[in-house]
DNA sequence: AAAGGCCACAACCGCCGAGCA
DNA sequence: CTGCTCGGCGGTTGTGGCCTT
């Protein structure tokens, strides 16, 4: 059995609201305020309305000083900002933006924001998919020659590696996880989770695919998922995703050496224009190996505040997932001022 | 000029958590 | 502790206006 409903449905007009509903609404309100009770607001001034509906009316449409339309630059940007840094809590956005409502928001997030940033998704995918296959047919073909070299050294017969023939990847793929600052005084909203949890939403929303892997749990030192095809980390490789080098006890290291270009077209690749991806304050865990890093919030700060924030969908579904920053950099980011100074020019990519 | 498609926005629906008896 | 009510929230839908063909 389900719950009682709010008010009696066959007797409440449902649809546009007239001036004359308005007008009793707002004049009631003005005078004796909601009464704190607004199920029994209604039937107080004859509205057949339900009281949700009287609600809602209020906050979004006749309360005083409410903005309609005519979004500013800034305010696209501090809503792009605070939607990557927290999700979809359209309340918490619009307490930030004087005059808006939370409903204002969301239709104007899901009609025009998400679009923009679409569109510039698509051009940003474009351009990295015809890096990456530029990237990736010289990466073979240096591959192929290095490999030649090794069998014509150790007297090898051509292609007898198994290692050779594996359609093994020449990057790893990157962690299912990413962390993202918190909302200064936003408490319940600070547990890295809901960040990670948000941000994927986010980049799934807009194209992306990701792992579900035990890996997005909160942690500092990821594991790859063991149910991804095979990747680097199965060949018992690590790879530092900074420098671009190869761990001691990687299988075929030697095969790498002498790429310093490819590893640095990689990191571009990877990270590309990319504000988390190129905070270089990982700990990454590949297979066996852990590669730690230097960590800091000024890094995020900064890159918040110079970088597109979109995710070329082609990136994330290569490489499969995101890396996550170290958790205490949540705790740390509680501590700072970053929502106060610091968000405004995150959108850049809308321009 | 008319029809169909698209878009923006208002409003509704249903779930959830807080507060209270 | 439990169950109920209400407010709040986010997702979704309906509708009217504008644009394109």
């Amino acid at each position: 059995m389900g719950r009682a409903p709010c008010c009696d449905k066959a007797n409440v007009k449902k649809g546009p609201w007239s001036p004359e509903e308005d007008a009793k609404l707002k004049s009631y309100i003005d005078q004796n305020g909601t009464g704190g009770n607004w199920i029994a607001l209604p039937q107080k001034i004859g509205l057949k309305r339900c009281g949700k509906s009287c609600r809602l009316r209020w906050l979004n449409y006749l309360r005083p000083n409410i903005k309609h339309g005519g979004f500013s630059e800034e305010e696209d940007n501090i809503i792009c900002s605070l939607y990557i840094s927290i999700g979809s809590r359209w309340s918490i956005i619009a307490a930030q933006l004087p005059g808006r409502t939370d409903n204002d928001i969301k239709n104007y997030w899901n009609t025009r924001l998400k679009k923009k940033l679409l569109g510039k998704q698509r051009k940003e995918q474009a351009a990295a998919a015809q890096a990456r296959r530029a990237t990736s047919l010289k990466a073979q073909e240096q591959l192929k020659r290095e490999s030649t070299a090794f069998e014509h050294h150790h007297n090898l017969p051509h292609a007898s590696s198994a290692f050779v023939n594996q359609t093994v990847p020449y990057w790893p793929e990157i962690p299912a996880v990413l962390t993202v600052p918190a909302v200064n005084n936003q408490s319940s909203y600070n547990d890295g989770s809901h960040h990670q949890e948000s941000l994927k939403n986010l980049l799934i929303k807009l194209g992306g695919r990701f792992s579900e892997s035990p890996s997005t749990t909160t942690t500092a030192t990821t594991n790859y998922p063991v149910d991804q095809p095979c990747t680097v980390q199965d060949h018992a490789y690590s790879f530092d995703m900074l420098t671009g080098t190869y761990g001691a006890e990687a299988v075929g290291p030697a095969m790498y050496q002498g790429l310093e270009n490819l590893q640095a077209e990689l990191r571009e690749l990877i990270y590309g224009n990319n504000p988390v991806l190129l905070d270089t304050t990982a700990t990454i865990t590949t297979g066996t190996s852990t590669t730690s890093v230097d960590s800091g919030i000024s890094s995020w700060e900064s890159e918040m505040n110079g970088s597109s924030l979109v995710y070329p969908t082609n990136m994330v579904s290569e490489y499969g997932n995101l890396y996550q920053p170290p958790l205490d950099q949540d705790s740390a980011f509680e501590e700072s001022s970053y929502f106060n100074t610091n968000y405004v020019n995150a959108c850049g990519v809308l321009r």
